[in-house]
DNA sequence: GTGGTCTAGACCACG
DNA sequence: GTGGTCTAGACCACA
């Protein structure tokens, strides 16, 4: 469900978020569905609890999910005002096309690749809302 | 020169690595000048020198720089073999995309954005013009 | 009769305490109303019977209900006896206002969402207009 | 500098960030100053430095903290957009009030208390901007 | 069984 | 010395 690269500079904590937010961005994972519990993932992924809990928790925060105590994590649906999230990837989204220029890439080739993503989510993700 | 901003969250080494390299990648340094020794420019951002010695280590190894023992480091280029790098950036870049795409922004949009991208570039660093 | 939020924080049986010490307080349910037995409420709510158990007996204690053994709860009144709670609804209380000053929210302000929220009660529980 | 209350159902990390959150919005800690650091926090606090640091991680999600691996953590000021806490505020105060007009106490009482700790305010953290 | 809090202690990167 | 991540394991309230 969720894929883990332990060697990646990325904490695992995000990992487990950017996982659980493609799922559910995407509309694989519908709302108002149980995710595993904190348990369930921890031993699954072969992590600790903890860990799974501070993703569960931030992703909560961010309006992603919704816990009850007691009774499990649910999708609480796509925050209309992501415009947080949004800030964060337009800054990276900046970042990486700012270096690509410095390295002559061309603009061209950039918006191509952009066309290039878009094909291939069409090709996967075709349960995402239209 | 170089500005470093203490609020952000990337490692002093990196904003200074960041710093010189832009200026190497623009051409406002040019091949083989001379850069500042490691004291002046820590006493000059008021830094750890070796915080500036760890900047001035991993461009050279790089290949942005190279240092001749008891003369100091000077401008080596572009290295052309940076396809590892370019690897890296279009990854980052593709998961941008793909998220920004998922929150409905439209691929026009991010298009333009990379147009925007360019035109600050150009605006600060008009020796990179080509 | 009672409302459940399953995706509120605040745990199922204080949502039925509170719930019932609404109709209680605002005169809905009269004094000496046998209240629905706890099977009942457990089954028309679909939760567990543990719960409103729990919010029965706790009601109990605070004054609000009283039980006889094999015949069920009834209404009990509204408590004379609760400075307890007054005293923590006080100290809630000054603590938001506090800190709504220090961010700048008016103290007119304030006092009209005193009267906004009386009536939207007055709008729900007619009855206990006095 | 921060007071601790372990009979209050409220958590230790809670009670962490409402105190440097009070310091921050009233002004007596100001802007780009330096915190206590989390291993000081915790010993003086006698509690575990995980407890200090989820406070402040969570202060620095809010806006009021930034923090600088290796240096320390500073004020970042009132955050502009501090919208969801005023959210949470008015819900609270809501809450209160609500309760407190069942159990009979007038609206009148109610907006002098305002004003009471208005007053209160005014005489204690004069250093409040104004 | 669930999520939530807290502790104790480890290791890392940064300066 | 700083903050940041992670582990291991405990205890609690809720259902």
């Amino acid at each position: 469900m969720i894929q883990l690269n332990y060697r990646d500079a990325k904490p695992i904590y995000e990992q487990v978020k950017d996982g659980f937010r493609r799922l559910i961005v995407q509309g694989v994972m519908e709302v108002d569905e149980k995710l595993p519990s904190v348990r369930e993932m921890a031993s699954s992924l072969a992590i600790n609890p903890n860990t799974i809990q501070r993703a569960y928790r931030e992703l909560e925060q961010e309006g992603y999910l919704y816990a009850v105590a007691g009774r499990g994590s649910f999708v609480a649906g796509v925050p209309e005002e992501d415009s947080a999230r949004r800030k964060e990837l337009f800054a990276a989204f900046d970042a990486a096309v700012e270096e690509l220029l410095y390295l002559r890439v061309g603009e061209e080739e950039i918006c191509q690749r952009v066309a290039q993503v878009h094909q291939k989510m069409m090709g996967k993700g075709e349960k995402a809302k239209e």
